[in-house]
RNA sequence: GAGGGGAUGCCGGAGUGGUCAAACGGGCCAGGCUUAGGACCUGGUGGCUCUUGCCUACGGGGGUUCGAAUCCUCCUCCCCUCACCA
């Protein structure tokens, strides 16, 4: 039999648009569901099947909402500024705005032919001035709570990009873009946002949410808070703070060091150590270039001494290349006994070891203790003195309890053309303008020129403006924002997306969000996902929302490997175009083959063969619609049918995919046996098929006469299991439970005189014992009777739907 | 080094205390249909007996239990993320 999938599929295609099937009401008594998949980059290359996935698992959710009574927003749109269009026009002289606009419109039929369920009157692309608008209107609020500030700073350089990456965009030294490309080290002077202001937040909110656990686990690895003390050591003459996690053992401090990166290094270097430091801080430079992971530790001396503000003792200040500049203080105190660096740094350079906490052997004891030489903290467990001498200094002003984070300040800027504007006037007398609001946007200007550094610097006519505050000349920031920024609220404009007056309308934003379930990659757990919660509490800060994250429920999708096993990628030419497939076998064919291969959070392999069983499958539907007689269903049949109302609707709901989809197949090769079956049964089970194979659902569904939409119809609800025959199941699961553990003692010849069987509370109240017959006599107790003869203590065994028994 | 996740038949992968030799695919085998088939249909797919039955199996050891793939414990191995965070 052969199917006209493209006839089929345009037909569906063009009446769900049409009736404007999927539009969500802004109005509406429903319940909401909010369902997003994280939008693309449209690159120019389209999407592939691996992409149609990632759209496909959103759909089954959002279709299987509409139909269980939710009022569904399930937006599209692209994120859409970034490098590859700019490295376009550089590469071939086509301008970002229209490599842009042309990969958009690609996209958008490309989705369109997947049988997406998007409303797509809602759609966005952040390349729009009218949508950047808004992201600097957010940068200019920030910038007036002073969480957008300019600093220089070391930063990541790319040499290919010719731009600065955040830290989560190097990958091993490298660019994320290019592997081959070593990033440098650069001071620019640049501007960043003040993330560490909700560190903590952002660290204490990730118990709550129903995210996958090891994304959860990666956020706090990245914010990595820790707690410690914040100790002042004297160097000549002046304070310098020290972090640590272990004043317990400021007692073993033998040396100091400072990172070779720390500004204030110079000022510990004596001049007769400076050329050594100078060697040192050279040959560190040119080692870096090796595995980071292997590097020996070595070090040199400053020259400088720091008193221990415990003992009074001066101990060296060393310079060293372990030292993170950016973390803590820049300095740690060496305590060798009980740090495995230090230990290494200190057998290098002989510097003396002193042991303050009692416990192991050998090498540096890391571990908690009893405290030793430590005058009157001797003998004090480690926990206590950490406690104990963190007080005792800073009764003497000299030491605090404090929090540390990992999380750095987000440098957003990037010294690129296509990127947002940051909405800032540098004027000489009056510095760091920013732009009035009433002027925003700042519109990337269209007549630059490529492939000198940044074109936006070169644009004579966009940079020269009046300054806002003194009207005398002044220049336009030329730095644009990393294009995370425009990706860290687009949840919200999709509540409003035509609003011109504001970012969006509070009352919509309200009833939408937060988003409900949110689709996309894992890759994004320390990056985009740490950026949209941040963006989530700035907004609410700022009174425009009253929620505190952006996404309830966070679904990662698994990556469809091309055949083989490997990657997808043009270069292995093992890529799957959907409009390929769709020709072939139908996209509802190829959908429901994506689905059944793994569970969505899975990764799975494409497979000739799979589709072809798929195909098969799809067919059998078709042939079965074709053959049968609309009349009446078996009672078996009915029952079976319940049964798979059930599973296929708790497995959906479970995120089970692919046992649906195998419950599916049950379904419906159960259904190809029967002669008949009745109008309601089979519209059931397109029903039921919708999610998964939406357009020949339809199809289906009109040929056995009914004029509306599956995909607007009600979902079967599972008929409940009589009363009754709740009694009879328990009473059945009782005597099957006891029949076999009295089976397996008898066949152990164990002489069994009674049985006693231990029910909990509700399943107690629906036995019925005289209708329970066993091979010995029995005695039935409920779990919560306290007088039950219960001498092996069994009854806790006991669960909900299943007895617990003891016999003798 | 730190954190997270895993280990089931030829393969992918269900199954979380009895109904498990283990769903469902794929592969393979046999038969049917066919001029032929990579198309379709039916059956089989740990071992021995081949009907009932028995033995061996769910990474390895030990334990709990009348009973464990499923619970506890130790071990081994694999994958992912961060990585000298003081």
């Amino acid at each position: 039999m052969e199917i006209d999938f493209e006839t089929i599929q345009k037909k569906w295609q063009k009446r769900w648009e049409e009736a404007e099937v999927f539009s969500a009401d802004d109005n509406s008594d429903k319940p909401k569901f909010y369902c997003l998949e994280m939008f693309p980059y449209p690159s120019a290359l389209g999407l592939h099947m691996g992409h149609a996935l990632n759209y496909v698992i959103g759909d089954v959710a959002a279709r299987f909402k509409k139909m269980q009574g939710f009022n569904v927003l399930h937006p599209m749109g692209y994120d859409a500024l970034g490098l590859p269009a700019e490295n376009a026009a550089i590469k071939d002289g086509t301008p970002p705005e229209e490599y842009t606009s042309k990969a958009i419109q690609n996209y958008i039929s490309q989705q369109k032919a997947l049988g997406i369920s998007y409303d797509w009157s809602r759609m966005i692309s952040t390349a729009d001035p009218s949508y950047y608008k808004w992201d600097q209107w957010i940068f200019l609020k920030m910038f007036e709570k002073g969480l957008a500030y300019q600093k220089k700073s070391p930063v990541n350089w790319c040499p290919k990009c010719s731009t600065v990456l955040a830290n989560e965009q190097v990958v091993n030294g490298k660019c994320w873009r290019h592997e081959d490309t070593k990033v440098k080290i650069k001071t620019l002077k640049q501007w960043f946002l003040k993330i560490t202001h909700y560190a903590d937040e952002l660290y204490s909110g990730i118990d709550n949410l129903d995210w996958p656990i090891k994304t959860k686990a990666m956020q706090k690895n990245w914010i990595g808070k820790s707690h410690g003390t914040e100790i002042l050591f004297d160097i000549n003459g002046k304070k310098w703070p020290i972090f640590t996690t272990r004043p317990d053992t400021i007692f073993g401090v033998t040396f100091m060091v400072i990172s070779a990166n720390h500004p204030n290094l110079w000022d510990l270097v004596t001049p007769e150590k400076k050329e050594e430091v100078e060697r040192l801080l050279e040959k560190i430079t040119s080692v870096s270039e090796k595995d980071i992971s292997k590097l020996e530790k070595e070090g040199a001396f400053t020259g400088s001494y720091a008193k221990n503000p415990a003992t009074g003792e001066m101990v060296p200040i060393y310079v060293g290349n372990f030292v993170l500049a950016d973390y803590g203080s820049g300095m740690v105190m060496g305590v060798p006994a009980h740090d495995k660096r230090d230990f290494e740094f200190a057998k290098k350079y002989n510097i003396p070891i002193r042991r303050v906490i009692d416990g192991g052997s050998g090498e540096a004891f890391t571990g908690d203790g009893i405290l030793i030489n430590s005058g009157e903290f001797n003998g004090m467990h480690s926990s206590k003195a950490k406690e104990k001498i963190t007080q005792w200094l800073s009764e003497k002003g000299l030491a605090k309890k404090v929090t540390q984070f990992k999380l750095r300040d987000w440098g957003i800027s990037r010294q690129r053309y296509w990127g947002t504007p940051i909405p800032i006037i540098h004027c000489k007398k009056c510095g760091a303008v920013p732009v009035p609001e009433k002027d925003l946007p700042v519109v990337l200007p269209k007549e630059v020129v490529f492939g000198k550094g940044n074109p936006l610097e070169t644009t004579k006519e966009w940079i020269n403006v009046k300054c806002p505050k003194c009207s005398s000349d002044a220049k336009r920031e030329t730095d644009t924002m990393d294009t995370f920024v425009n990706s860290s609220w687009y949840f919200l404009r999709y509540t409003d997306p035509k609003n011109d007056e504001k970012i969006f309308d509070e009352k919509k934003a309200d009833y939408w969000c937060p988003v409900d379930l949110y689709i996309g990659g894992s890759e994004h757990a320390c990056t985009h996902l740490i950026y949209f919660r941040f963006y989530t509490k700035f907004l609410r800060d700022l009174g425009l929302i009253n929620f505190d994250e952006p996404v309830i429920k966070l679904f990662h999708q698994g990556m469809l490997l091309g055949e083989g096993g490997e990657r997808m990628s043009k270069s292995k030419g093992n890529v799957v175009e959907p409009s390929t497939i769709s020709k072939e076998y139908g996209i509802d064919t190829a959908r429901y083959f994506l689905l059944s291969l793994a569970e969505p959070d899975k990764d799975r392999e494409w497979s000739k063969d799979g589709i072809n069983g798929a195909l098969r499958f799809i067919k059998k539907i078709f042939k079965t619609f074709h053959k049968i007689e609309i009349g009446k269903d078996t009672e078996d049949f009915k029952g079976f049918l319940n049964e798979k109302i059930s599973k296929i609707t708790k497995y959906i709901e479970n995120f089970r995919y692919r046992l649906a989809t195998i419950e599916l197949k049950e379904l419906f090769e159960r259904l190809s046996a029967e002669k008949s079956a009745s109008r309601e049964s089979l519209e059931t089970c397109l029903k039921l098929l919708c999610p998964f194979a939406p357009h020949i659902s339809e199809e289906l569904f009109e040929k056995i006469g009914n004029s509306g939409f599956v995909s607007n119809s009600s979902w079967p609800l599972a008929k409940k299991v009589e009363k009754k025959e709740e009694k009879e199941d328990i009473n059945e699961k009782v005597q099957q439970a006891a029949n076999s553990v009295i089976n397996a003692l008898q066949k152990k010849d164990r002489e069994i005189k009674k049985a006693y069987i231990y029910l909990i509370p509700k399943d107690f109240a629906l036995c019925q014992k005289e209708k329970i017959s066993l091979p010995v006599k029995f005695e039935v107790f409920s779990t919560a009777d306290k007088e039950k003869y219960d001498p092996a203590n069994k009854a806790k065994k006991a669960r909900p739907g299943l007895p617990a028994v003891f016999v003798e």
